[in-house]
DNA sequence: CATAATTACTACACAAAAGTAGTATTTATT
DNA sequence: AATAAATACTACTTTTGTGTAGTAATTATG
């Protein structure tokens, strides 16, 4: 599962504006290029912004444009603004607490892989993956 | 998000019986020791019993076991039981296809925690589980 | 000032996942 | 043979995630 849908949108979507060279990037522009659903990718825009992820302007030539700068924008905190990261850290197989005191049956195996998981998710900014080689958005 | 809750029983209701010394677990008994919704859980095992997790057997005194050994079954099993691996080997951004030469934004990030994590479900057996210190199921 | 193009908001519709209920079938026990 | 205890099956309900529709608010443009 990994992935919601929601945060495959977000990712591809704030991915998509850093790689292009324009300051400002219309909902419907964005629809265009990545055909997520219109009115499902406004109002995630809209969240994106208020979470600070993305800054929007209203009203006639508005649209959504980065303030930060995308150094500082990480894969973690997209996740973290669309679903809470706390669905990563949060054990594995479902129980409340999370503790190495009081392990499930997947802790040990998942301590690992998580933790450089969450690692990438963390270091890993839309200017690292500008980087990248990417084809698809 | 990584796992859904049923894969989440199906760990939980698995490894629980690889800790106990019985051979033979009623569906109600599994429901009070794990508090795993019983209606849903009848259906859960009787998945898992026709995917060949284990074998089940109809009538009064009746139950599921084990008729593999512990270390033919491991946690990528028990997933491709419930959900299918697709939902791990697939892109992690949704795209259909899935190469290396044609990525997308999270392909390199993703390429090897990915690698790292699918090994360790497919190494990681009922067996091996069983030897470690596990306190809740 | 009127219009058009945009984001923001609210409510609803649809689909998938999770959970519930009832009944049929099988089999050991009495 | 009747009963009880278990799995198997089918259908429905609830909840959550995803997608759609309509309208309000904002602002540049003519
Ligand atoms: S795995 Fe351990 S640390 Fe992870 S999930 Fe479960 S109890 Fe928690
Ligand atoms: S990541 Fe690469 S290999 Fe993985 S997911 Fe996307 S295109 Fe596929």
């Amino acid at each position: 599962m990994i992935l919601t849908k929601t945060t495959e949108y977000a990712v591809r979507v704030l991915t998509f504006m850093a790689s292009q060279n324009e300051d400002l990037f219309s909902a419907k522009y964005i629809h265009k290029q990545l055909n997520i659903p219109y009115k499902y990718l406004t109002r995630l825009m809209t969240d994106l912004a208020k979470h600070g992820c993305l800054s929007s302007i209203r009203g006639r030539q508005g649209g959504f444009k980065f303030t930060k700068k995308l150094s500082d924008i990480s894969l973690a905190k997209i996740i973290e603004a669309v679903e809470g990261m706390d669905s990563f850290n949060a054990c594995i197989l479902g129980f409340d607490e999370c503790s190495s005191d009081n392990p499930c049956a997947m802790h040990y195996v998942w301590e690992k892989n998580k933790a450089e998981f969450i690692k990438t998710l963390e270091n890993t900014t839309l200017d690292d993956i500008n980087h990248f080689k990417v084809t698809r958005f």
